[in-house]
RNA sequence: GCGGGUGUCGUCAAGUGGUUAAGACCUCGGAUUGUGGUUCCGAUAUACAUGGGUUCGAAUCCCAUCAUCCGCCCCA
């Protein structure tokens, strides 16, 4: 035999026995978030390395090395690593500024980032997502949040924890990276190597690093005091304190998570998780945030905007599964093209209905019936003679004769 | 990029140096020549990740490679 070829490591083929799962989830976007004002947009896989390198910010770990890059005609090519920057490109390149605000998106679809696999991560992984344009009000942060809620609801995933934070803007922000440098300056040497690094290319993240003896040191009062305060500047509060009101008038259940930083540069006063206890290490079903320069910094006019994306293999592993439905119906009979013909007329009708293309034995057609289907239509000889079927029903062993147009009636109820 | 675990039929899984490598599920056939799901019998002609090594002898021990899973990091 022939060498047999292999999927690429941290890929994943959608096998039948999970589609109906996935289509579940894809049908449930459609309908919340056309529910909620959405459209979907669809942008291409592949974009100019550059959208990413100035969209996601070249600081970040999925530009600097989780990117899959490739030259064609001298062009720099990515397959995206996710899908903001690309809407945003969109937006921006078909002149969406000049539509009514708030303009809203919804996207679903394969990304792509080269890291090493493992629970919850894979190198093609798909993400559903929404972004909302044009609102720099707090009321548009609650919304969107309220949408990722209402989305999992739709899907059965009701506990789930929902994190808030806010990160300031970009003037109250560099203000707190300076004091968490100033405050950590004399301990810079007992840092990790992570750490070390973080210190000055982004202080912020220093924050969520793991390594206990980096948490000991940020455990240390004066430390600590620095690392907590509320930082961010007044207007920041008070769009922040109105976001957590209009959250809980709402019924949003949250917890706020003052380390909550997010790894993408673009981010902007508010920023959320949705996090699982259920899913091992990578416990983040959903992340986001407001990034209200973003669609400035790609060249566009100056437009809030806030949005987020879930990892729907994530969605998947959380999702409660039922059993994929039987046929409705399976024609027994040894006279193919008898079988043939009611077989089409039973699907022209909207059943699901299959016949056996083998002729095989009459019991082998019942017992494949039996595996397959909710009900065996037997067509005999008797039963053509008659213009008639006999049903049977698999479950209740239940038998009965009915003329040939009052099958579907005879099924369906 | 760094750690750790694991690789035996399509799937699950026994077997830890010694004749033809259990078993179960799935699939297919038969018992049952027009009535299934239970039961019984049988079949799938060479499944020990790959390549070396140790040994009289390796699925079993050692090394390397590959794959996969888990953790770090980062994120969805």
């Amino acid at each position: 035999m022939a060498k047999i070829i292999n999927v690429i490591k941290g890929t994943k083929d959608i096998l039948p026995q999970d589609i109906d799962t996935w289509q579940f989830m894809e049908q449930q976007a459609l309908e919340v978030f056309n529910r909620y004002g959405y459209k979907e947009i669809r942008t291409p896989i592949i974009e100019a390395t550059e959208l990413f390198a100035r969209g996601v910010g070249d600081t970040t770990d999925i530009v600097n090395k989780e990117m899959y890059t490739f030259e064609k005609s001298e062009k720099s090519i990515t397959l995206r690593p996710e899908n903001t920057a690309g809407v945003v490109r969109s937006f921006i390149e078909n002149g969406m500024t000049r539509q009514t605000f708030p303009v809203k998106l919804w996207y679903k679809g394969p990304m792509f980032r080269y890291e090493r696999p493992q629970a919850g991560r894979q190198r093609q992984f798909h993400q559903v997502g929404c972004e909302m344009f044009g609102i720099k009000e707090p009321s548009a942060d609650a919304e969107v949040i309220l949408t990722a809620a209402s989305y999992l609801k739709s899907l059965g995933l009701d506990n789930l924890t929902v994190e808030v934070n806010s990160l300031g803007c970009p003037t109250c922000r560099e203000k707190y990276k300076q004091r968490i440098k100033e405050v950590l300056k004399p301990e810079f040497e007992n840092l990790c190597e992570d750490c070390q690094a973080r210190y000055e290319k982004n202080p912020l993240r220093l924050l969520d690093c793991k390594v206990e003896s980096c948490q000991k040191i940020f455990e240390k009062p004066e430390i600590k005091s620095v690392i907590y305060s509320d930082f961010i500047c007044e207007d920041c509060a008070e769009h922040y304190s109105k976001v957590k009101e209009y959250l809980k008038q709402a019924g949003v259940v949250y917890s706020e998570n003052k380390l909550l930083v997010r790894g993408l540069d673009y981010y902007n006063r508010t920023v959320f998780e949705i996090k699982s206890n259920n899913l091992g290490s990578q416990n983040a079903v959903c992340g986001g945030g407001r990034y209200d320069s973003l669609v400035e910094n790609l060249g566009g006019e100056s437009v809030p905007a806030i949005g987020w994306a879930m990892g729907m293999e994530r969605l998947f592993s959380l999702i409660q599964k039922n059993p994929s439905p039987k046929l409705d119906g399976f024609v027994v009979s040894n006279y193919t093209p008898y079988a043939l013909m009611l077989t089409q007329e039973l699907r022209s009708k909207g059943l699901c209905v299959e016949f056996d293309m083998q002729n095989k034995k009459f019991t082998k057609q019942l017992e494949k019936a039996a595996k397959l289907a909710k009900y065996a239509i037997i067509l005999g000889e008797d039963e053509i003679k008659n213009n008639t079927v006999s049903i049977k029903n698999l479950e209740t062993s239940t038998q009965i004769n009915v003329k040939r147009e009052d099958v579907l009636k005879t099924i369906k109820g």
